[in-house]
This record gives structure tokens, sequence and C-alpha cells, in this order.
DNA sequence: ACAATGTTGACTGGAATGGTCGAGAATACC
DNA sequence: GGTATTCTCGACCATTCCAGTCAACATTGT
């Protein structure tokens, strides 16, 4: 598994705030209870994406998340690398130790696999995610009028 | 990570009895030394290569490993997936429970990576790494024949 | 018989994962 | 100013996985 938690939890916060944009702080307990993620879990998840700027928390009455950029401008290769660090499939690509590679044979097929999928995460916007998201939903609302 | 040090390893392995194919039986310390695996833990991995049919054993005196079938015939995908399990990168993808993906938001981009990263891996051979390595090889010999 | 080799399963230390909890800080509202 | 609400931060914890070791055993060639 490449993905933790982290990064399942931590992109889908971050649509439910892309969903939101605009209208103000959204308490972690709602984005908690719509997104299915443990509340306190939630936390260190949000305190990383504040660290790395992608969000602005305020205290207090009404307080909560909000993005700090427009969802646009957010990317997904950026929000998964803020969330769990290095995404090299292979331990030799993470630093490109000349010496690791050298003895490893397969890093060579791995380096392609990881730049592609790197330009692929690099492409997907968060608005992206949300409008999928909203399409996904309106043909489920479509198929359940149809049965009614 | 994706990989862990069995993947890393067992092609490792499965690189060097490809290298002597055709040699007779390699044994375990051999493949150890040669390409710097633990000996014991080297165990687990030959096991679980053998029960998949990658290669047979022989014991006694002179025994060892050698490849069960060509070498052309074995791709790093099969062998990967022998070594590691699964290797979908997202816990959604890996049973593909339609429950757990709608709530995901991120699955679809990575199913993409995911068939793309197969279909790679299923086009690169065992021979192909061998043949890779020994031109690496090459290279290097020509590299220190300059310096000298 | 015995030495060389592979086979198997039990065991282990350490790190990562996936959380929980509690004390505290900021802020809105009365 | 007091209080309720919300985020913030760090400590803590249970479980699982990783990477590896080890010992007992099976098989085979000489």
């Amino acid at each position: 598994m490449l993905l933790s938690t982290k990064g399942d939890y931590g992109v889908r916060a971050m649509i439910d705030l892309a969903k939101h944009e605009g209208e103000g702080p959204v308490q972690r307990a709602e984005i908690a209870r719509r997104r299915q993620i443990p509340e306190a879990y939630l936390d260190h998840l949000l305190a990383q994406l504040r660290r790395d700027g992608f969000i602005r928390s305020t205290r207090g009455p009404a307080g909560g998340h909000q993005l700090a950029k427009p969802a646009t401008d957010i990317c997904l290769l950026h929000l998964l690398e803020s969330l769990e660090g290095s995404l090299a499939p292979l331990q030799c690509l993470e630093n490109d130790d000349p010496q690791e590679e050298a003895i490893c044979g397969q890093d060579w097929v791995w380096q392609e696999i990881y730049d592609d999928m790197r330009a692929k995460l690099a492409s997907v916007s968060l608005a992206d995610l949300v409008e999928h998201e909203r399409e996904h939903e309106r043909e489920r609302a479509a198929a359940a009028r149809y049965v009614i």
C-alpha cells in the first residue's frame, strides 16, 4: 500500500473544505462526520495541512478550517506529499543513491512508473476531485429517481 | 514505499538465478553474497518463489535453486505480486468495495495509475532485467578502461 | 555415516500505523 | 469578566508489519 490513511483521510478532508469554499470556516467535527474520519485523528492531518499552507484555521465559536488558496491551485501531488512524505515506490529511488541503484536491478523500471505517477497526480487539482464527486452524485441521484 | 525489501531482494535473487540460467543449481549463500541479502532472510523469499512456481530447488551437496521456466517467460508483475502480495496503491482499490470507493474521492485517479503501472510491469521480463544489468556492466567497464 | 544443502516454523526487536486523551490557547458572545 | 466553543499541541498507547535470526529437521551426494 503506497498510501496510508493519512493520504486517504487528508484528501477527503480537503475535498470537503473545497466543497464549502467561500462559505466560511468548516468545523473539524463536521468534516469528521461527513467523511467518516475519527475526529481526534483528523487533528493531526489538519495540523500538517496548515503547516504546509493549504488551509487556515480559526479558533473560537464558529471557528473552523478553510482553504488558504483556490481549489484550482492545489494539486493532488502536493497534497499527498504533504500528508505522506515521499511517494517513492522503491527505497533506492528515495535519495537516488547510485550505489543502491547499481545493485537493485529494477530501479529503471520504477523510475519511469514514478515519473508518470507524479505527472498524473500533478495534473489533477482539488477542484477536479470536487467536480468528479459532484458528477458522481448527480449520476446516483438520477439512478435513484429512475428506480422510483 | 510500495515495495518492501521482499520485492527488492526477491527480484535481485531472481536476476541472479537468471544470469546463471542453464548452469545448474545456484546456492543460497552465493546469491546472498553477490546480491547483498541476509542469507537467512533470503530463505523466506526463495520459499515463496518456489511455492508460486518460479524456481525449483534441490537439496543436498551441490544443490541449490534454479529457474523453473525461461527468464523470458517471467514478468516483473507476477514476480512482485508473488513476493509482495497486492501492489494496489490505495486500500479501496484492493477489493474494489463500491462503498469504500464512494467515500474515497481520489480512487479514480489511482485506478488509472495502477492500471498503467501493472501494464508496465507486465511488459518487463526477467530477461529484460538481466539484459539491462549486462549493458550497465559493459558501460562501467568501458568507463573504467577509459580512466586507466 | 556424514557432510552439504534446502525447508520450515517459531521467535524477536524495532518501527510505523492508527489512533486516543488531556491540558491549554484563542476567540465570540453575554 | 466569565463562559462556552473551537482549535492546538504534545504525550501516550495498542496493534500490526518489517526485517531478520535461529534451531530443528529433511534430503541427497559421496
